[in-house]
Parts: structure tokens; sequence; C-alpha cells
DNA sequence: TGTAGTTTCTG
DNA sequence: AGAAACTAC
């Protein structure tokens, strides 16, 4: 039971963090400043819900990483960071019982199995007189504010796009609130390192650690060196995986370490033009991804299509390992798997031409890229990664036409012309001449290097198979 | 944010 | 001959 307290007391406030470990634009932390008494801020791990996917092996690196940086920001604010694990269900009423809450205060999302939960707990809540404010803090737009004329939801990127560009600029960001000196009573909790987030064993996340720096100051840097070459030639570049043209904000988004609104604020304090406007596009299709979801829970498991669940795809384990790996063959895909691999995060470009390759040259359940996708990436999104997978295979809303098959080849050759990209993660090919890079099983003796494996599958050939076998679905 | 095969244009 | 345009998948 809550007390209402002596009178005169002030109450604490408790802040909920999940998806949103930053401490400025935050709505709800700002909110809870805006209170009387201490604010307590409290994540919880929770792998045991029903409905929740766990996180993927990548993502509790990451999370590791970001709840230490959100640790000492809040502490340098004078808010005591908690750490439970367990049920949210249970574990947020019994930490706002501990704090003595008068009210607890979070950032929405938008899955239904963790919105079900937010319900519930609010309920709860509720009923021991604590008062529950929610805020919007991930998304530029509530998914159910943007509503189609006929259908329950928006299928085409381009209308949904300009449906939310026409609900005007989204708000302006919070700053870094101030609340030192006021005394927050001690919590029980956990230690984050008990946790073990993060690899012992065998530690594969030295790549990781070259790579990134989790946490909001990590966010704000990378956006600032995006941002300082003034988005120039961003349209231009972004499909140059041998470029870096690429913002690279995709995990810091993905842990609201930054928020959309800083996002698209600190763009349109730039030069207007193209480039900004691509970028901002890019936004959205993180938007329209959630707006998916929102709308198809099951979108990591169920085809948006429902045709394509006739589909035959193959099993083939062999085949699944070695792209897996980076060993089917084909350097662009190579590359990019081993970039991933590496360190946790693949260019853009070099995502569709291996998805594609899974999907429609070795026939693979886009369910097994996803999965893989999902354990690996440091950006590993509930919404983006199923909305993409599914785009490429044609299954889902808006998606790539089941004839459009990425030549991995030709892509290489399109977008890393001098074979830089390939060169960087597929060292065997290094004395490989530029003009055959993306194909070295062509280059005869004189080329292709080391135990460098043959392709695994002839592009030329699972590419007329994928055609006729997509083809025959029905409708 | 597709490719491949074919036709048509151009120097 | 090679680019550009066109079209089916």
């Amino acid at each position: 039971m809550i007390s209402a307290g002596k009178p005169g007391q002030k109450e604490t406030t408790l802040v909920w963090l999940r998806d949103d470990l930053r401490i400025r634009d935050n709505p709800a932390l700002h909110a809870a400043t805006l209170r009387d008494g201490a604010v307590v801020a409290l994540y919880v791990l929770d792998d045991e819900s029903d409905g929740i996917r766990p996180l993927g092996a990548a993502s509790r690196w990451w999370l590791h990483g970001s709840l230490e940086r959100l640790g000492d920001a809040l502490a340098a604010l004078g808010v005591p960071l908690v750490l439970r694990r367990g049920r949210s269900r249970e574990v947020v009423p019994a930490a706002a019982i501990a704090a003595n809450a008068g009210a607890v205060y979070w950032n929405r999302r938008y899955g239904s199995a963790e919105a079900a939960i937010d319900r519930d707990v609010e309920t709860t809540l509720t009923e021991h007189g604590c008062a529950v404010e929610t805020f919007a803090a991930t998304l530029l737009h509530e998914p159910w504010t943007l509503r189609p004329a006929s259908g329950p939801h928006y299928r085409v990127f381009s209308p949904f796009w300009k449906a939310a560009l026409d609900q005007g600029e989204p708000r302006k960001p919070l700053g870094a609130p101030d609340i030192r000196n006021r005394r927050a009573f001690p919590l029980d909790t956990d230690v984050l390192a008990d946790w073990k987030l993060r690899p012992t064993r065998p530690d594969w996340s030295g790549g990781l650690a070259e790579t990134w720096r989790p946490g909001e100051e990590g966010a704000r840097d990378r956006l600032e060196d995006f941002l300082d070459g003034g988005l120039e030639g961003y349209a231009a570049n972004r499909d140059r995986p041998d470029c870096h043209a690429t913002s690279m904000l995709s995990p810091h988004l993905r842990f609201g370490e930054i928020s959309p609104f800083q996002v698209w604020h600190a763009v349109r304090s730039g030069e207007p033009g193209n480039d900004a406007e691509k970028f901002l596009t890019e936004l959205g299709w993180r938007e329209f991804s959630w707006h998916l979801l929102f709308h198809n829970p099951d979108l990591a498991s169920v085809n948006f299509q429902k045709k394509f669940d006739a589909f035959a795809w193959r099993d083939d384990r062999t085949s699944l390992e070695a792209w897996q790996r980076g060993r089917t063959g084909i350097p662009m895909v190579d590359a990019g798997m081993r970039q991933l691999w590496h360190s946790g995060w693949m260019h853009n470009r070099v995502r569709m031409v291996a998805a594609s390759f899974l999907i429609k040259n070795l026939m693979i359940d886009w369910r097994e890229g996803e999965a893989w996708f999902w354990d690996t990436l440091v950006d590993a999104d509930a919404a983006n990664n199923p909305a993409s997978w599914q785009w490429v295979a044609g299954s889902g809303a808006d998606a790539a036409p089941y004839f459009r098959i990425f030549n991995p080849v030709l892509q290489g050759e399109k977008f890393d012309p001098e074979g830089r990209y390939v060169r960087t993660w597929v060292p065997e090919l290094e004395g490989v001449p530029d003009r055959m890079i993306h194909k070295p099983w062509k280059a005869g003796a004189s080329g292709s290097g080391g135990d460098y494996p043959q392709p695994i599958a002839d592009l030329g050939e699972t590419r007329r198979r994928a055609l006729s076998a997509f083809k025959d679905l029905p409708g």
C-alpha cells in the first residue's frame, strides 16, 4: 500500500525508464522534476513476461554500457537509478511501494506485449492510489494519430509520410533537467554486473567496443559528427558502404539515448535541401515501421501478406550457416555479414543485398535472417528489423516486388566500385584486382585469394529459380 | 532502394 | 560499338 504520506510531506516520483535511456528530452523525467520531492529512476530487465522478446546478445552488450552511462548522468542530478529484474507487472508496483512513490511516470512504448504490461501496471498503481502519467518520447507521431481515409492503418510509406509531415513540425526537444539536492530515500538495487549482459568466456565484444560508445554522450557526439559536414552529400553517398556517409545513430535511437525530436530539430536547424530531406525520410521509415508494428503486433513472425504463408522456403542449415559466418563466396554479402559479426552493425545498402541473397538466392525463410540480425545487431529494433526483412522478402507492407532481386556483383560494382569496403572485411581478397573484386570466382588463378570459398550458389541460376517460385504465389 | 534482355539511338 | 530507353519478371 502506498501511503498518502504525512501532511506536507513531499512525495517521491518514480520514473520508469525503458527505451528512453537519456536525461535530455525525456518528457517523463522532465515532468517528474516539475514536482516537489525526490525523483527515483527505475529500470527493469524483464525477460520473463509473456510476449516479451528477449534482447539479442549484441543488444544486451549495448544495454550494459547504456545503463552504466545513464546511472552516472542521473547520479549527477541527484536521481538514483534503481535496477531490478523480473516481471514488470510485479516489479514496478513493488518498487513504487518501496519508494513510497506518489506518482509513477514513463514514456510510452508501442509493442503490444509491452503496452499490455504498461496498462496492467497502470491499473495496479492507480488502485494503490498512485498517480500515473505517460508521455510521448520515442516516436515523432503516435501510431494511432495517423489514419488513412480508408483502412485501419497506412500500408504504403509515401502517403504515410505525407500525412506525418502534414501534422506539422514535431515539438521542440526539452533540455536537461536540474534537480540536485532533493534527497531520495535509498532503494535496493541490483548490481549491473550481476546481470551479465556482457559476454565473458569467449569475449566477442572487442569489435563492438572499438566501434561504439553507448550512452547519451556517445549519441550526441555521433550526431554532431554527422552534422558537422552539414549533411553535405548524404543523399548521394548514403548508399556507399565504402564511405562514412551515414549517421550511425541507429543503436542510439533504438535505446533512446537520443530522441527523434532532437535529431529532427538538429537537422532542421541546418541547411535545408535534398540531403536534409533524405535523412529525415529515414526517420520516417523508422516511424512507418513502428506504425506497422503497432497495428500488426506479430510482424516478426507472421507474413504481412498472407499469400506468402504457402511459400515453400528451403531448409538448408549449411547455407544458412555460411551466410551467418560470411562464407558464402559472394564478396559483398560476406563483407556485410562479417561487418555485422565484428561491429554489431551493417551498412543499410549491404543489409538489403545480404537479405536479398538469403531470401531470394538461397530461398531461406526471411525469419531466419531476421532472427540472426536480432541477435547480432546493436540496433536490433522490434519494429525496424521485421518490417525491413519483410520489405526485402516482398511479404511486407509497401514491399519490394518479388521480382526485385539484387545482384550482389552489380550492387558491389555500383556502390563499392574500388572494392574498398569488401577488402576491409574480406582480407582474403586483398590481391584480387578491382575489376574482379566482386566476382573473384571469375578471376581465375591470378586472383582469388587463399581459402576464400567458391560461391555457394550460382547467382544466375538461383535468380531464375526464385523468379519462378515467387511467380507461383497466389493473387 | 533491381535486373536482364531487347530495341533504339548516336557518333 | 556503346549508351540509353524500354519492358517483363
